[in-house]
DNA sequence: GCAATTATTGAGATATCTCCCATTTTTTCG
DNA sequence: CGAAAAAATGGGAGATATCTCAATAATTGC
């Protein structure tokens, strides 16, 4: 019913129940991604794990119990592993153009986990407010630098990350290529008013997008420090 | 249990059918601005229009045909006002402000509708394609004129949209206040390389924002032509 | 006012879901 | 190995949904 995805991979050498687990939340990603959180079934996870209805209980509490752990557990992966990927650039419109594309790659290449971050993003504020923290570290790091010099505030912000899940979604769908990642970096860029120019030269700059691993082997130490929350002003009129 | 709404207000003056079958409709709307259309009943949407569980059925095949028919008819209905509403205005751009700034500031007055769209939009592509088609008319206006350079193409439509149903739910939760229109606008307009203060000019200017009625009364002839439909080209890399 | 037509009703057949728990199976370890 | 502990099982009670249909009520036209 499944080909065991990648928690149950890493939870390979542990024991039985952490096994389990594993492939409760590699098939509850699955179902996630194919019919949504709302229509998705305790009972159509255990079967997609293979195991009986009642083990989904000994593991989680209900269904709204697993989708928070599948959807931080996304999140923190992605965002701790495209931290390190990029620990040595210093540039923040660089830093933000990197992780735009890394993420919409990445999450392209693996669907399932694509379209859970997306489906999950309108109603798990958690993860939402990860990925934003991230970002807004970038953008706080480019105004620093005096590149942007607009306010970087919630509705900016907020606008900015609705671009970017609306290129990853159009990705998902297929309705862009691969260079939907470079086009949403320069039309944020030009939102910013960076100089089109650099917005053109940052957004398609080659760059080697790493392959990413999921989930992180043992839990890796961060080589980075993890992205200093940015406090938000209020919106301003 | 419900104080009929606006479906129910129309139908006034028609038969039994079309005054339960509007009952429903609005009982729909104010279910699945609560719920989400997939946490939406039939059994909840009968109860809110109070009617008995089968007289639903005898109006619409199962929940989807009803919201597919509320959200045509609220799309319809918002589109055709607002173009009503700019039929004197001619530059591209100023329309797109007029348009942007007309519907998050209707959908926020009216927030059950306003749920919908947003709801709707996700998994209702004729309606998405709908408000897809009167957006870019404009932007194509504001590029026959030359005032927009860069090619109009379904990813840049698509990431506007995107920037706009985001605004629309800042609005919606409380997040932005009336601003929220004015600078969602700004920003799309920076994004397509307007000169700054054009933009700003264009996003702030104090315009008339007319109550919009809902819906349109006994259905009145358009006004100005429906919007020419416009032909996106593919994705270029 | 009365028959014909149209609309509504609500009980119920069927299905699916959640969650519990007594029982069985598997693992651990002295 | 064999007993204790841990994990998994699956049947089933109880909710809640969808959708149907024979019966009932309201409306219409003569």
């Amino acid at each position: 019913m499944m080909n065991s995805g990648p928690f149950t991979a890493e939870a390979r050498h542990q024991n039985k129940s952490a096994r389990t687990r594993a492939r409760l939340m590699d098939a509850a990603v699955q179902v996630f991604a194919r019919d949504g959180f709302e229509a998705a079934s305790v009972n159509e996870i255990a079967r997609m794990a293979e195991v009986a209805n009642g083990t989904f209980y000994v593991h989680f509490k209900d269904k709204d119990a697993i989708a928070v752990e599948v959807a931080a557990r996304i999140a923190t992966d992605i965002t701790d592993q495209i931290d390190r990927a990029m620990a040595d650039i210093d540039d923040g419109l660089e830093r933000f153009g990197f992780a735009t594309r890394q993420f919409i790659e990445f999450a392209s290449h693996q669907p399932q986990w694509g379209w859970v971050i997306i489906r999950a993003a309108s109603f798990l504020p958690q993860m939402h407010r990860q990925m934003e923290t991230h970002m807004c570290a970038d953008l706080e790091r480019g105004r620093r630098q005096g590149q942007i010099t607009a306010d970087i505030d919630a509705f900016l912000v907020d606008t900015i990350m609705s671009m970017v899940f609306a290129a990853l979604a159009a990705r998902l769908r297929g309705d862009a290529g691969p260079e939907a990642g470079s086009r949403v970096t320069e039309l944020v860029l030009n939102m910013l008013n960076i100089p089109p120019q650099r917005a053109h030269a940052i957004a398609w700059q080659t760059i080697a997008l790493k392959e990413l691993h999921l989930p992180t082997r043992p839990r890796q130490e961060r080589v980075s420090p993890p992205a200093e929350p940015v406090r938000l002003g209020p919106i301003q009129i």
